[in-house]
RNA sequence: CGGGGCGUGGCGCAGCCUGGCAAGCGCACUCGCUUGGGGUGCGAGUGGUCGGCCGUUCAAAUCGGCUCGCCCCGACCA
């Protein structure tokens, strides 16, 4: 850890009221350049990276194809459905020097429709289900609370095409079961509810939701049965009971488009009849760093924050507690070299700092795992491992350490 | 956009109301010793155009005007 670039800080930041914000500052995460955009340090950005790999593998699994679509858009695509106006300035639009307009993508309908509409021509190439994990840019009229609201921010983005609309409720299907994959891996506990379109456009839409209480979006539930939704007018329709009012963090949100931008884009195929007609689309958004705070909003307690394994920035983190031991230093070292044998995520505490200073910030980073060398190891050669996450601890030879580590990290792991 | 708050070494704050004494405290940082199972202890140091501009005054961190930035609540939004 000695190398490693994580600037912590002791104390709650000033501009930080919730925890995730604080915690992602005080661990060392993220800083703010400006309102709504953040730099992602090195411990973030891994964070950040096994999120982005969670969703890539379950969007591939379920037949999504992962391409790049650019950020800058030419305004004539914006203008064509419309969507240059009714935006409104959340859309961050500028010049080329030819003073032609352009607009940073705050979400890319119409870029994948129009790549959509000059290279699909036949029902054959359908259903297509195309993906990108990419920079999004959105005015906010008021961002907040660090990552959670920015005005700058990573999004995956997956579009599907099909020929009709039963294909299209098969795509959305899949696509609804791997956003549960998704936020299962990631160790969080979501709920689902029928949501309103929005901007967006379209007729059917679920919203993913981490319940929070700092969250942003008032969702309805009911006790009884399963049911969810953010409209306020919702009329029970499952069983008869009163809804509850509880708030969470949106997280993914799900939408069937059907020939909104189609039509207005004139993307058609033909079909296997020989007529031509629009693309049935359908689009799914997951915010990649939103999840992140959202995580945290869900794993912390008042020493900081407790990560799931999945998508903690480490597993693992070898503490030798009195640096000066060689003993502890030897053992320790040795550790740290069978877990990375073994491909484990190990950092090692090499820092001459006091046994408190240390236990105090792997708390704070989140740890899900600390190896802790210490006095017993001199004397019996034990080691202790401590769980972050319940603060449950164990007690075992040094020989031993791997295999309960491989145990610990297998009880550990989300059962998806 | 309406309402509220903040801006003083890297971080967290005091000082401002009632102008003047040397711009202070804690943390961090550097050096020395010390300590090493829950942010060790002691000592000595480094570092600040008090967000910016204009004004009032013999004198401005402090009073007035303008401005920039940041945060919170609301409306709005994925």
């Amino acid at each position: 850890m000695s190398s490693l670039f994580v600037p912590t800080l002791k104390e709650n930041p000033q501009e930080a009221e919730i925890a995730s914000h604080s915690l992602m500052l005080r661990a060392g995460m993220i800083r703010q350049l400006s309102s709504g955009v953040y730099i992602f340090l090195p411990l973030g950005l891994r964070t950040l990276n096994k999120i982005t790999k969670i969703v890539k593998e379950e969007m591939d699994r379920a037949g999504g194809q992962e391409l790049l679509l650019p950020a800058l858009h030419p305004g004539e695509l914006w203008k064509e459905t419309g969507r240059w106006e009714i935006y409104g300035p959340e859309l961050i639009r500028l010049k080329d020097r030819r003073d032609r307009d352009f607009c940073l993508g705050p979400t890319h309908e119409e870029v994948i429709t129009d790549l959509a509409r000059r290279e699909i021509r036949s029902y054959r190439q359908l259903p297509l289900l195309l993906y990108q994990i990419q920079t999004k840019f959105r005015d906010e009229i008021r961002p907040r609370f660090g990552v959670m609201r920015a005005r700058e921010f990573i999004m995956k983005d997956l579009y599907s095409f099909d020929r009709d609309f039963e294909g299209l409720r098969v795509s959305y299907e899949k696509m609804y079961n791997a956003y549960c994959r998704v936020f299962s891996r990631c160790g969080l506990s979501y709920k689902i509810v029928l949501a309103e379109s929005g901007v967006i456009g379209g007729e059917v839409s679920h919203e993913f939701l981490i319940p929070a209480d700092s969250g942003e979006e008032k969702f309805l539930v009911c006790p009884a049965c399963d049911f969810g939704t953010t409209q306020e007018e919702a009329k029970c329709p499952n069983c008869g009971d009163s809804l509850e009012e509880k708030r969470g963090i949106e997280v993914g949100h799900i939408f069937q488009l059907g020939t909104k931008y189609s039509e207005s884009m004139k993307a058609y195929f033909v079909d296997k009849d020989g007529e031509e007609k629009p693309l049935i689309m359908g689009c799914y958004g997951i915010g990649i760093g939103r999840t992140m705070a959202a995580a945290i909003e869900a794993c912390h307690d008042e020493k900081g924050i407790q990560w799931p394994l999945s998508i903690s920035p480490y597993e693992v983190v070898i503490i030798p507690v009195n640096w000066r031991k060689a003993e502890q230093r030897k053992a320790a070292e040795e550790i740290y070299q069978e877990l990375k044998k073994r491909d484990f995520e190990v950092v090692i505490d090499d820092r001459e700092f006091s046994a408190g200073y240390k236990f105090s910030e792997a708390d704070l980073i989140g740890f899900p795992l600390q190896v802790i060398v210490g006095e017993k190891m001199s004397q019996e050669g034990k080691i202790e491992i401590k769980i972050r996450q319940n603060n449950e601890r164990w007690e075992t030879k040094k020989e031993e350490v791997l295999t309960l580590l491989l145990k610990l990290k297998e009880e550990l792991a989300p059962k998806v």
